[in-house]
DNA sequence: GCGCTTCGGCTAATAGCATTAGCTTTATGG
DNA sequence: CCATAAAGCTAATGCTATTAGCCGAAGCGC
């Protein structure tokens, strides 16, 4: 009987890509049996490389917080201001609608206390710590940045979860929505930094 | 052996219930095995009441939708423009954060085509409805309402969702956080009915 | 009051799932 | 070439949903 050749690595990629071909509820319906399908395997051999199946969508949380990470960074490099904003929130949606499992397994939140929760909470940490970088270039005031950050992920992933959940009906003019929805963010958290800075010469009353 | 006196309605209530109880996640925990001891009957009993598991969530969904209407109702009679938006999102937090697990419900899209989820889309279609009503005050053009219904239904839901699922650090400043989204929101309707309305006079250039 | 029908409960059985325990084989390293 | 650790296996447990079929209780016509 041949080896599978399996590692963690290996089974997580799989149920990645299963999560990702179930569509929004793919996650939901990850299952370990499917898994050890795929890999050619049976399902208790999958214990040698992962804790448990919520260990697993752990994991597959951790692939796309960094791929999501990763993918912003490249795409907000040499941007700033509203064309970093719009580029992220583009790249956000777009993730979404590439993987739409994975991004599903984004919004789970890791255990503020569990210690095997650490790398979770660090990875999910950098997103965050990305926006922020990108608002930086707004010049809001500090007390302001934990208020616009929240304001954007709150809006762009809320129209990205309801659109690949077949929230909205219609599929046609989902993309000018999503602008429009993008244009408020951006005409916010300007107003945002406006509204405490002091005025500058040609907008004195 | 005397009688338990379930019907349709109580099963669900008594799921509604449990699946509060269980927080952001109680939904995806819910099982008829809970429902039934909770209800003192054997598990198999239930399906003299509902069809599936899958049709009590179902079922859930469909009280949560009505509540949450009658509630989005209550609070905005009376009021209208930013007045009744903002009564609007803040009674969508408050019943995410009385009924976590019914809000969650609420994320359930019906299926588009199956017969027997016609009372879910006419249900999800009443709040809709009662979104793009206050959105009438606001004086948008025709098809823009849709964006404006899109952008406020993300940002609330995707704040409230992020919220009740951990995914915000700081407990502390949440609800300043909201009022900067909700702004945001109000000020960018606003602008999106003011970009194509001719001027009035005293905003004559 | 009597019987019939319907309805709401039951038990038993099936099948799928995660998970644990313990065995066996393969690779690997000395 | 052998010892050991890693990676697979089967068997078993216990939970779940779901179906089938039984049986007593409630209500109705008479």
């Amino acid at each position: 009987m041949p080896r599978a050749g399996l590692s963690r690595d290996a089974v997580v990629r799989i149920a990645a890509d299963l999560v990702d071909a179930g569509g929004a509820t793919g996650l939901a319906d990850l299952t370990l049996a499917k898994v050890a399908a795929t890999a050619g395997v049976a399902a208790p051999s999958l214990y040698k490389h992962v804790g448990s199946l919520a260990d697993l969508r752990r994991h597959v949380a951790l692939v796309a917080l960094e791929e999501l990470t990763t993918a912003s960074a490249a795409a907000t490099i040499g941007r700033a201001g509203p064309d970093a904003l719009r580029a992220l929130a583009r790249t956000w949606r777009a993730y979404a609608q590439d993987h739409p499992g994975r991004f599903a397994a984004v919004q789970l939140a890791p255990d503020p206390d569990a210690p095997e929760d650490a790398e979770h909470r660090a990875s999910a940490a950098r997103v965050v710590a990305l926006v922020a970088a990108v608002l930086q270039g707004f010049g809001l005031p500090d007390d302001r940045v934990i208020d616009a950050v929240r304001s954007v992920r709150s809006g762009v992933h809320g129209f990205v979860q309801l659109e690949l959940s077949g929230g909205f009906r219609l599929p046609e003019d989902l993309d000018r929505s999503f602008d429009v929805l993008v244009d408020m963010l951006v005409a916010g958290v300007t107003a945002l930094g406006d509204a405490t800075r002091p005025l500058s010469p040609e907008e004195q009353p």
